[in-house]
DNA sequence: AACATTACCAAGCAAGTGCTTGGTTTGTAA
DNA sequence: TTACAAACCAAGCACTTGCTTGGTAATGTT
């Protein structure tokens, strides 16, 4: 069930293949398989092939290679968000754009990064959090963009910011139940969010 | 922000006023603010107001504190969904009920332990998590009662786990953003759930 | 070839961790 | 009053943790 080694890892996207890539690529592995907690930062060099302390060499502490992975991930995400939004003029389609990207980013290649984002937000320090954040606003407002345009059109009733809990709820959810191999995939599960979505 | 001892915080319904249920108490109010792994057990023992070591007369590891925690909290929550089902025949009326108790679980008087139970799943034992995974599976029982209805009426067209998945992450995830001073309240959100799910 | 930079090793420190132990106090009921 | 169990204390053990340090190998550039 978990691997022993970095090779016998899936590549997750957002990670180069440079020494510092694929510490982050481990890293985000055994976060996400075990905690961050639970993850030593011996057991983290030997995954990878290197000493404990090279690490150190890297990132200057655990907790950085933790938000590094974070942010990655979201820069990752958000530029695939922002190129979905622009592949459609009519907010109806945009919406179905936006959902199969998130559905893509927590279900598909990131989601052992996105993941690790979701479930180990608490063991980043204030800062970082803070930091990342920013960045969370950033990609929230490409949704709050398109469902602005949806209440225009009298599609959505809500209030957008509750109404995108909601639906990004869902989505985030999967998170702790999809697995490729079960009986939807990604476009049919992007269908029935998008009916929900639109009531 | 964070309490200093246990006197200043909510009460959580699903523990006694023994002993053993205020260390519940309190571990479930640290547990969610902090993290599991973050909170020491001197930590606990101090703000319960007993030495460390003491904690491990009523309970014989931190571990299995958190799944006490975690166990009364389901065992709590699923006597709320169940009398919740049995408050009406109709199975949209019931659906309501089903939102709003569960809404309830989450972001209202027991949400603290529920944020335990969903964030620090990963911090338990493989054993207790199976453990767990069975009381949970009665829980989804008794949605599943429901759906099984609602699709024979025509009201769900789509699978019934997917679609209970879809709507549970919805409510689940409340967890995370879900304030009761904010600009909706529990039967304003339970309305909102509810449209988005009978298509 | 010479140099600079990046990548890494081997060893270990300081601090903190969960938990144990042997004993004392407090509550309760006969 | 006595008996007994539940509740707790004070001290510390055994271990793990993230991280540092002083040095060496590998890699790339001119």
């Amino acid at each position: 069930m978990i691997a022993t080694s970095i090779e016998q890892i899936p590549k997750i996207v957002c990670f180069d293949n440079t020494p510092r890539g694929r510490l982050l690529q481990g890293a985000a592995y055994l976060f996400y398989k075990q905690g961050y907690d639970k993850t030593t930062v011996r057991q983290l060099g030997e995954f990878i092939g290197i000493q404990s302390g090279s690490l150190f060499h890297h990132f200057k502490s655990k907790d950085e290679i933790l938000a590094t992975v974070m942010e990655q991930t979201i820069i990752y995400n958000f530029a695939r968000l922002k190129e979905a939004a622009e592949r459609s003029n009519d907010p109806e389609q945009q919406l179905r754009h936006l959902i199969k990207a998130e559905l893509l980013s927590i279900a598909g290649d990131t989601g052992a990064a996105m993941a690790v984002l979701v479930h180990e937000w608490f063991a980043l320090s204030k800062e970082k959090q803070d930091y990342l954040l920013k960045m969370r606003n950033e990609y929230e407002q490409v949704w709050l963009d398109v469902i602005a345009k949806l209440r225009v059109l009298g599609k959505v009733k809500h209030d957008a910011f509750i109404w995108r809990r909601l639906v990004g709820g869902s989505i985030s959810w999967t998170v702790t139940w999809y697995r490729p191999e079960g009986k939807v995939n990604i476009d049919e599960l992007t269908e029935m969010v998008w009916e929900m979505a639109l009531k």
